[in-house]
RNA sequence: GCCCCGGUGGUGGAAUUGGUAGACACGCAGGACUUAAAAUCCUGUGUCUUCGCGGACGUACGGGUUCAAGUCCCGUCUGGGGUACCA
């Protein structure tokens, strides 16, 4: 029989797929395993070999854990809701149901040809009703609840509301708060809120629901006619597509995540992610501490005595550097602010400001801009007029979009100082403020009053517990990070289950879900700027009279919690039973690209929490472990033509001609030599074309791109499949490198792990003479001998530890040197080939399966239970000593492991070589380390 | 700017707790089998030096700790990723 990998890896797949061999069991004794791929979104392009990576790690734990007698969840579904779609949607008029449809079909035939282990009987796709509607069901109970203070944690807002019955609201000093420093909520009595209408009341509520509509400023994309998250940008530009993003006030749907942060950051430390992952989300939620302080605006007439600026500042200490004020051209307080000599300068700002988009702002960070207002604050300890001014250095969104500018110790207010020729105080000692601005925390306190001499440490505290006294303003925590903006102006995406009556909005009742994303005739906004779904017919309104929320869900909605759908997959009363979650509990092994660190993967933290809290789920976070596979970026190739000609130089010679590189396709170059007959007829203007050849080969350059198909250097795992096998997909992919790294894609080595496989399969059957016709199956029941055992043991020991540790790279070397030994020892002995063929078989799973059945086998190979070690197969004999002297290896010694140091130290004095390198003299001490090394200091 | 992760042969990489640096694989060179090719197998392959035995050097660079450093410490250079007026 030979290795025939096509017709096998076909049989089992089948085989798999028939028998359901990969079914994970919702009751069970067993322990159980979860190991999740992070969501992919099934686009137009299918995948390259890049895609894979993460899912065949993933899929060797989860074998190996069923080998281990575990209950495995290794799930997979799609998240199916998103832009391509519905773009395609827009230029072709094909409704995105259908081509998401398509994109599916295709990712699910290349995935079953890798032989993944996937229970496929959970499969999930978000945009399928009987799923948003529990998308929908969870924002119902987002909408019903807000975060309770004094229990620290989200509750129904039927309690809120009986808090508001009997105590009211006492505003500002009140110790039920909204999440911005900057809106709070005017105080009411309890009998003032029994007396306000359906309106007033939902319009208070709103400041605490956990969703809420709320105005705020948003990332506003006018090519794709959306908003966009913070995480959806990069570099100014939309992450999908590149179109500029501008900021705009819009009423939105947002969660209020940021009441979560603490506890979003606390929970990081029990993680076992990676430190630079979880750096990220710290980062990202940007927890700093400080205080609040109010400056009192100057009012010569003193009309207007009350008004004041509030500002967050970490840097209390330098209270007494103060020497201006910076409000953002977007704070309220501009307007009032400014006094009728400066409007006409403030109000072009304003202008020129919010027409800039967010990228030339960013772009342009070295400019200063600002412009003074007018007016002033006093000081609060030394009572001196401090000027305000605008500039858009400050933001709106963060703190109170206002800032107390201490240029001799801040490096951007040190900017704004010198532009406009402001004061600069130092104030903290240490630096040389004539030069640049002093901003570390560290030095003595000169210049401030009851604050000198201290040190910057304790001069915050001090500082802080002055404001507090005074009533200036308090000490508070601020975050960087942002509630979540939750609607979409697009057609594809949940509908938000929410409707108006009255210009209030109410969710829908649970038993109303879904509610059905409706058919519209464009995928367009309207003519007045509507979202899509302002077009569905007249009849799409809730009881047939209100009009439903025109927006729809995120596209992380429905990925923030799929990994809980996947424990209860058909379940039409609940989105997962209680006791199903209470089991499978969390993932315990997340396979996926750094690139979610701040989106998917912050929320989908936000809504386990948030589940956890109203009792739905018993975890606090959704995943214990997680790892990052690297991305596999494209290697591309070129050609070199020579201008003017159809001529193409190889690589070595190009520099005597005058030539134009050109991308060629990676698929018809081998090794870097180009199949100059593939390329000819790879397209019609290279029909004719000449080569000029060095050594007669023709080496094409390379360079290390991203995988697109513009640059002809996407590789399919269908191409390899069809070439080599799943296997030997599987094998090297994770043979290129550590999986963690990422690594451009280079076919060079593939043909020895196809090789190892083949190895491997001469082991059973013999070589056929001549390498024609079928070998037959040599497998014998003979002893193997200690030297046999010695290399399965030491081989299932190494392949153990790699698994557990991830390293799945150095398990395919070690299973190499097995298969190299046993073919060195002729060995064909089943009493060591079985153990191996289960040891590999979460690698190359359908080669292990013939080979298995091959030896008499009925069930299949991924049931049997993993081989043990023996350690007594691993003892040696003998330890081959190296002899080094001042640390330089120069011979080695083999000599008996159960000789004690003392006598391995007089077996190597008494050796002749010792006594030719001493060369009569004498070691000034003798190192022996018990069965590791000997060392001579000379 | 800040944060994180790297830098080892011609190439991908190995060395898990400081203990023979370069495992395994590719590539390359030579050889066997073959009419030939493919497939397969064998030998060699860090650099310099030597006819050879051997010797010297060698993990980005400069220091340090240690009997012993790719591994630990300090400094520098460099590549990649993330993030950025967050007060």
């Amino acid at each position: 029989m030979e290795y025939n990998f096509k017709e096998i890896e076909r049989n089992w797949q089948a085989y798999w797929a028939n028998n359901k061999t990969f079914a994970a069991q919702n009751n069970s004794d067993k322990e159980k395993y979860y190991v999740l791929d992070m969501f992919p979104y099934p686009s137009g392009a299918g995948l390259h070999v890049g895609h894979p990576l993460g899912y065949i790690a993933s899929d060797i734990v989860s074998r190996y854990k069923r080998h281990k007698g575990f209950n495995v969840l290794h799930p997979m579904g799609y998240d199916s809701f998103g832009l391509p779609a519905e773009q395609y949607a827009i230029q072709t008029g094909q409704h995105p149901v259908i081509t998401t449809q398509q994109n599916i079909a295709r990712y699910r035939e290349q995935l079953d040809k890798m032989g993944f282990s996937f229970d496929w009987d959970r499969e999930v796709r978000t945009s399928n009703p009987d799923y948003y509607k529990w998308t929908q069901w969870i924002f119902i109970q987002i909408f019903n609840s807000w975060y309770n203070p004094r229990t620290n944690k989200a509750e129904s807002i039927q309690t809120l509301i009986s808090i508001l019955e009997t105590e009211g609201c006492k505003g500002i000093d009140h110790d039920i708060l909204t999440g911005d420093i900057e809106k709070e909520v005017p105080a009411f009595t309890a009998s003032e809120w029994k007396d306000f209408d359906e309106k007033k009341r939902s319009d208070i509520l709103m400041n605490f629901r956990l969703a809420y509509l709320g105005e705020s400023y948003v990332n506003w994309c006018p090519a794709l006619g959306t908003v966009l998250a913070n995480d959806e940008i990069k570099d100014g530009l939309s992450e999908r597509g590149g179109h500029p993003v501008e900021r705009k006030m819009m009423k939105q749907w947002s969660m209020r995540i940021t009441k979560y942060a603490q506890r979003l950051l606390d929970g990081l430390d029990e993680l076992d992610w990676t430190e630079s992952l979880k750096e990220a989300q710290r980062n990202w939620i940007g927890k700093s501490e400080g205080s609040s302080l109010k400056f009192k605006v100057y009012d010569e007439k003193q009309t207007n005595a009350s008004s004041f600026i509030e500002v967050f500042t970490t840097r209390p200490d330098t209270v007494f550097g103060v020497s201006f004020i910076t409000l953002a051209p977007e704070n309220d307080l501009v307007a009032s602010l400014t006094t009728p000599e400066q409007r006409a300068a403030i109000e072009d700002y304003i202008i020129q400001s919010k027409n800039r988009s967010e990228r030339e702002r960013q772009a342009e960070v070295t400019k200063i801009t600002g412009v003074f207002t007018g007016s002033y604050v006093l000081h609060p300890f030394t009572g001196k007029q401090i000027p305000i001014w605008i500039g858009d250095y400050v933001l709106v969104g963060y703190g109170t979009g206002a800032v107390m500018a201490v240029p001799a110790h801040d490096s951007r207010d040190y900017a704004f100082a010198k532009q406009f020729n402001l004061p600069i105080q130092e104030v903290v000692s240490g630096g040389n403020i004539e030069i640049e601005s002093y901003d570390a925390k560290e030095g003595k306190i000169i210049n401030s009053d009851f604050l000198n001499g201290l040190d910057v440490k304790e001069a915050i505290k001090k500082a802080i517990a002055e404001i507090e006294v005074r009533g200036l303003g308090k000490g508070k925590v601020n975050f960087r990070l942002r509630d979540a903006v939750f609607g979409r102006q697009r057609y594809w995406g949940e509908p938000i289950p929410v409707y108006y009556k009255n210009d209030v909005p109410y969710a829908l009742d649970e038993n109303e879900l879904p509610l059905i994303l409706p058919e519209v005739d464009k995928y367009l906004p309207t003519e007045d700027g509507e979202p899509p779904l302002a077009r569905a017919s007249s009849a799409w309104k809730y009881k047939n009279e209100f009009d439903y929320e025109h927006s729809t869900m995120p596209g992380w909605a429905g990925s923030s919690w799929y990994f809980l759908r996947y424990m209860d997959a058909q379940n039409e009363s609940t989105f997962a039973d209680k006791k199903l979650s209470d089991y499978w509990k969390q993932v315990d092994l997340y396979v996926g690209g750094s690139e979610h660190a701040t989106g998917h993967l912050l929320y989908v933290r936000f809504w386990t929490k948030f589940l956890k809290d109203l009792g739905f789920i018993d975890i606090d976070e959704p995943a214990k472990k997680l790892i990052n596979q690297g991305m596999i970026q494209g290697r591309s190739n070129f050609v070199y033509r020579v201008n003017g000609t159809n001529k193409f130089v190889s690589n070595g010679l190009k520099k005597e001609y005058q030539t134009t590189a050109l991308h060629t396709d990676v698929n018809i170059v081998d090794n870097d030599v180009l199949d100059t007959e593939a390329f000819k007829k790879w397209r019609p203007d290279y029909h004719d074309a000449e080569f000029i050849l060095e050594d007669g080969k023709y080496i094409c350059g390379v360079e290390i791109e991203k995988m697109s198909k513009s640059k002809f250097n996407v590789v399919s795992p269908d191409d390899i499949c069809a070439k080599y096998g799943a296997d030997t997909l599987r094998l090297y992919e994770m043979f290129l490198g550590p999986l963690e790294q990422s690594k451009p894609w280079n076919t060079n080595g593939i043909t020895g792990v196809h090789g190892f496989l083949k190895k491997l399969w001469r082991l059973f059957f013999a070589q056929p003479a001549n390498g024609q016709g079928e070998g037959a199956l040599i497998v014998t029941e003979d002893e193997p001998t200690k030297g046999e055992l010695k290399t399965l043991h030491k081989t299932i020991k190494k392949i153990t530890e790699d698994i557990e540790r991830f390293s799945f790279n150095t398990s395919i070397s070690n299973f190499m040197i097995c298969v190299n030994e046993l073919t060195d020892a002729k060995c064909h002995k089943k009493a060591i080939l079985e153990p191996l063929l289960i040891c590999l078989s979460p690698y190359a799973p359908h080669i292990t399966e013939e080979l298995w059945k091959q030896l008499g086998h009925t069930q299949s190979i991924a049931l049997a239970p993993f081989p043990q070690y023996n350690e007594t197969f691993l003892v040696d004999d003998t330890v081959n000593y190296p002899v080094s002297f001042n640390g330089k290896v120069k011979f080695t010694l083999a000599l008996a492991a159960s000789l004690s140091v003392q006598e391995v130290e007089t077996i190597v004095m008494d050796n002749e070589q010792t006594t030719k390198l001493l060369d009569g003299k004498q070691p000034k001490k003798v190192i022996v380390v018990h069965k590791k090394i000997v060392n001579m200091v000379v």
